[in-house]
DNA sequence: ATTTTAATTTAGAATGCTTCTAATCCATTG
DNA sequence: CAATGGATTAGAAGCATTCTAAATTAAAAT
């Protein structure tokens, strides 16, 4: 019955070392938390709790690191739903959010919604790095 | 010469009546450097900066709460373009803006740009309060 | 005009999220 | 089994924002 999740463990300990990171015990448990099964979106405060509850041994400081850490190397992206926290997301493609106001939440948006058209041309000088899309919901 | 500017005053502080707000010295000495003029996107810190380089008396404090109760109002637009502080937007019509993540500025699209197509249906006790467009630039 | 009233402003403290510091720990290498 | 350099950590610090409670002030009542 461990089986499957020892094996699930070693492919989080490879998408650790694939980064260039070495695989401790703080990041491999925070990466099982969030790669092993579907995509989610978290806070640093959410993960660390989740961590804390399962016993992965971590610090918050260290929940901070390894999420600018996985930012960096590409395994995170950090979606910008608001100015009170930050946002994590195990689905690195390119897709938009929902955001529920009332509850902190995100959600992905339907597949094939939002097609972006006349995309403006960046200001002289700039680039565009990405278009952001948040599609902010409140309670009925 | 200071006629123009005694009449601004005047339709300043009728606006923030209207508003049922009391035209306080300092309610209308923010107002002055919100509304009169182009449109502008401020940061609470960039305010205060501003009232107190000409002179207008004023706190942090107010400036926060003023900025808040504009917004609730209607004066002000809240724009939510990342985590570490909120911008205030002068023009409340509907429309998008670039993020210039290296200058932490803010600037209207285009108008013109962008046209949502396919946007989704809200989840079931949802309703869309806004669809917020960010299009983030880096230097080139 | 003066007094009364409630709204507004304010300094400073508190809050909440995030980052920093510098001491300790530990994964890796030889 | 050392040695070593990166990683982790507790706690402090930082920063934007909000709160508190006392002082001020605009507007209403006299
Ligand atoms: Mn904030
Ligand atoms: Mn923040
Ligand atoms: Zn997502
Ligand atoms: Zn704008």
């Amino acid at each position: 019955m461990g089986n499957k999740m020892v094996i699930a463990d070693k492919n989080v300990e490879l998408k650790i070392r694939a980064v260039g990171l070495k695989p401790t015990r703080q990041r491999i448990g925070l990466a099982r938390l969030l790669f092993i099964g579907c995509a989610r979106h978290v806070t640093a405060d959410e993960l660390f709790a989740e961590a804390s509850e399962s016993g992965v041994p971590v610090s918050l400081a260290t929940v901070y690191n390894t999420l600018r850490q996985f930012v960096d190397v590409g395994l995170l992206r950090e979606v910008l739903a608001g100015p009170e926290r930050s946002y994590f997301d195990t689905d690195v493609s390119h897709h938009h959010h929902f955001f529920h106001v009332d509850e902190n939440r995100l959600e992905d948006l339907p597949p094939g919604s939002i097609s972006i058209d006349d995309l403006p041309n960046a200001p002289a000088g700039s680039k565009i790095e990405r278009v952001d899309v948040v599609v902010r919901l409140t309670r009925k």
